[in-house]
RNA sequence: CGGAGAGUAGUGUAACGGCAGCACGAGUCCUUUGGGAGGAUUUAGUUCGGGUUCAAAUCCCGGCUCUCCGACCA
């Protein structure tokens, strides 16, 4: 894509009182665009970099979990709220129609999801099953802060299983863990995420967040280094060593970080709620066993910003950058663009053909952090070459112009 | 929701109760082109509602919004 039809521009400068790193660098990026507290316009390079984050998530959800995108309203009656006894939580943004219906804005979907999948199960032969969806998720946070990892509006991947029994609920959330291990290590926060033990709240025991260390975060979670999990501080009294290795408290690590997902066994609690049963070989109604996923999508992308930028600006991971390749002309408008109608064909270029100086470009470069930079001035062409620079490194390669696509590939 | 701070142009800042100004940015034109270059020119503002006053950006009251701390957080 050429830069100079891109919507958005970088900024030099941001609001002085816009404390939080990720919406500083997303917001002087041009990623994201700020509506109000917790409410986020995503321009084309942040969507981008959304886009391919579920796509990460889709296929995970798909391939290791055999789980069915679906997509439910946003807006929900309030009714189904009464029967899970969920009606005045005070997350739940409220508003009515103009005949006097109340409704309420999604801010879950159990009390969506449940009566969708007793229209469509009824038997041990339906079982297990798994929907989700990737959908904006609102919720009436008192304190919406740190640019997107808090926000009133969120997008966020939500899935649910069914099961006719906890052994088989079991395998599947054991299975959910892994899905979720292989998303974080491809979007490349892997070895800064760890699976932590947490509180179940008002449905079950227990439940597990993976939680990505950053000082942005608003979790403490207590870090078994041997184990490679954690213990979230708010069940730190009644969990006081390692589950796995039991190592103690004093000897785990105590450390900031931010729940980029979050898994919950809901044993029956939803399913009970609306009747949702199956028959059992011999015809017997039986309870159906369920567990939620969701992950953050939004505040994964904040997650991310937080964790992989320097002081220039993003890093992006090849896995998620809005492009592979950013082409920079300094005093070139022939070659460069010669290189750019090529690798455009077989990748995703963003090509600066904006008639700016070269420190501008430069600078822009690093800011919106793609993870190739090929610069194309008179000075690299002297030998038929471009010299291309990886954002996460330090040292820049003169390569010849023939040689691109094998370097870059 | 409790606490603290703050609202003047897109951003950052000035203006004793008395003409709202400056810088940066942004737009246009020209020059420039390896780390936010130079010149010319244009653009845009007192958060909202009351009150005091001859006169309010400025003083008083209230609302709203933003930021930060805390509480909350399927």
């Amino acid at each position: 894509m050429r830069q100079s039809q891109l919507f958005t521009r970088t900024k030099r400068d941001f609001p002085k009182e816009e404390e939080s790193k990720n919406a500083q660098l997303l917001i002087r990026g041009g990623f994201v665009c700020k509506e109000m507290a917790g409410v986020y316009s995503y321009l084309p390079l942040g969507l981008r970099i959304i886009r391919k984050i579920e796509n990460i998530i889709r296929r995970e959800m798909n391939e290791t979990l055999g789980a069915t995108e679906i997509l439910m309203p946003a807006l929900h009656p309030i009714e189904k709220y009464k029967k899970t006894k969920r009606e005045n939580i005070d997350v739940l943004f409220h508003t009515e129609s103009n005949t006097g219906g109340h409704f309420v804005l999604g801010q879950s979907h159990e009390e969506v999801v449940v009566p969708l999948v007793s229209n469509f199960v009824s038997s041990y032969r339906d079982l297990p099953l798994g929907v989700y969806q990737i959908q904006t998720k609102f919720r009436n946070e008192f304190r919406a802060k740190s640019g997107i990892l808090r926000g009133k509006e969120f997008l966020m991947k939500d899935l649910y299983s069914f099961h006719t029994d906890e052994e088989d609920f079991d395998r599947y959330y054991k299975k959910a863990q892994i899905a979720y291990r292989n998303i974080f290590n491809e979007i490349g926060i892997g070895d800064k995420t760890y699976l932590t033990f947490a509180s179940g709240g008002t449905f079950s025991k227990y439940s597990h967040e993976f939680q990505t260390v950053t000082d942005a975060g608003e979790d403490i979670i207590y870090l078994c280094s041997k184990c490679g999990v954690a213990i979230n501080e708010e069940i730190i009294d009644e969990q006081k060593e390692c589950p796995l290795c039991g190592l103690t408290k004093d000897k785990l690590e105590k450390i900031k970080s931010i729940e980029v997902a979050n898994i919950f066994p809901l044993k029956t609690r939803f399913s009970d709620a609306f009747n949702l049963k199956y028959k059992n070989k011999k015809g017997e109604a039986c309870p159906i066993i369920m567990g939620c996923y969701g992950i953050g999508v939004s505040r994964l992308m904040g997650a991310v910003v937080e964790s992989l930028s320097d002081k220039n600006g993003m890093v992006w991971p090849e896995s998620i950058a809005p492009f592979k390749v950013h082409i920079i002309p300094i005093d070139d408008n022939s070659v460069s663009e010669k290189i750019y109608t090529d690798l455009n064909k077989q990748m995703e270029v963003l090509y600066d053909d904006r008639d700016k100086g070269a420190g501008e470009k430069l600078k822009d470069a690093d800011l919106i952090g793609i993870p190739y930079r090929i610069v194309v001035s008179p000075k690299t062409l002297e030998n038929g070459c471009v010299e291309v620079k990886r954002r996460d490194k330090e040292q820049a390669e003169l390569i010849k112009i023939e040689k691109i696509k094998s370097y870059v590939k």
